[in-house]
DNA sequence: CTAAAATGATAGTATTGCTATTATTAATAA
DNA sequence: TTATTAATAATAGCAATACTATCATTTTAG
């Protein structure tokens, strides 16, 4: 099944809005991937103004500096993700079935072509299991906050929460039970890559433990106190 | 309870170490101080070198770079915690409280004067929540992991899963859900000064909320299967 | 077709992230 | 104690980064 969203950006993640050119399109796209490729650290606008044939200030001119690019990015990705979620469960009238479909598109590597004509789903995963605690964790994240830059982030917790809430109204930490699956999800996804003794996945290609944790940490947690 | 631990650092962590020196121990002790204070992006070793009144090439001959600062200042803190652990539960034999400590361990702000001469264990609880990942979400992880440089927090996370398999031997995500716990200790108390919406805990300065949840999260996930 | 907007070309500047050299001071061993 | 070694300071320098500014040229939209 393939749908296009339509994912509408806050105006204070860029300077110029890059879905509005081809320019600003190869700026996102190929960004993306030179980030990927580079690690944030070493990712410059002058290689990707290289890269993509234009000059530094030309990129500039659409960001403030790779940091924003780097937030937009994570935006599009969790905005992205949170109308997935919509698309993909609300359907669904059973919470518990409702929740697994959650925490699949969590622990998913995404669709192929998922995506935009100039982002890929995919790849925004990558880097947000790569890279994109940097978005928040610096010394202006009250003032990005405050730009709303990680509303989409926030609306996509939110609604995971609602959902925990409708399989246990009585669970007391909804929220903070859903930003740690998200990003419970994603270190457990690094840690498999490259620090295995973190986990219990081994180097198994597939997701499926990932996701066993992820089921069994979540519905531990909720399931109302008498059981069996 | 005041106790002096003796931290045994990896030496591919520094070229010179700091320990043996006084100029070595101001970089780390006020290199601790400035990274929390301008954040780790904005610091730097020119900085550090003005404030601490020496040079920038001096700086340099104990450390190859920022980032290994970094992760040295990180291995401390994981090294100091676990030997802390060790201290504060072994004579505990219930491993229900034994678990209860660890996490009191994990979520507590730290007592006010402990640590050593040069590092206070306060400093880098700090260091660890508002920049503790930048030390492994590089390129260059696989290169460190090599090198050991993480193999304290490796320690850390298998001493915590081992005592989770004391408790119940049949959970079978251990280190995942250790590796799970230290990390959301840490996030969810970034988020609580961030993000606040990302959690259940407003904005009250005592962790007990914090601690409750943790401890939710993993006495629900290790329960064994039957209860009341 | 014209005016406005976007891009390209080029330059420049302060800071960062180093390395290298030599002089000076401190620690240590004979 | 002196001679030797080691650590630090002082200084310089360099390529790359992270921008900003200016002006010419192209593209686009009315």
């Amino acid at each position: 099944m393939e749908v296009d969203f339509r994912i509408r950006m806050n105006e204070k993640l860029y300077l110029r809005d890059p879905e509005l050119s081809v320019l600003g399109k190869k700026i996102v796209k190929q960004g993306l991937e030179l980030i990927i490729k580079l690690g944030f650290e070493d990712f410059t606008f002058k290689k990707l103004a290289i890269q993509i044939d234009t000059t530094e200030a030309s990129i500039y001119r659409y960001f403030e500096n790779k940091h924003r690019l780097l937030t937009y990015l994570m935006a599009w990705h969790w905005s992205y993700l949170e109308q997935k979620m919509v698309f993909y469960t609300n359907n669904i009238k059973e919470p518990e079935l409702r929740l697994r479909k959650i925490l699949e598109l969590l622990a998913a590597p995404a669709t192929e072509k998922s995506g935009s004509d100039f982002i890929t789903e995919r790849l925004t995963y990558d880097l947000v299991m790569s890279e994109g605690a940097k978005a928040y964790m610096t010394k202006h994240v009250n003032l990005d906050n405050r730009d709303r830059l990680f509303k989409p982030y926030k609306d996509l917790c939110g609604r995971f929460a609602a959902a925990i809430l409708e399989y246990n109204p009585k669970y007391k930490f909804a929220h903070s039970l859903a930003s740690t699956l998200l990003e419970t999800a994603h270190s457990q996804k690094y840690f498999m890559h490259h620090l295995p003794s973190l986990t219990d996945f081994g180097m198994e290609k597939d997701d499926k433990k990932l996701l066993r944790f992820l089921e069994a940490l979540l519905f531990d947690s909720i399931k109302p106190a008498i059981k069996k």
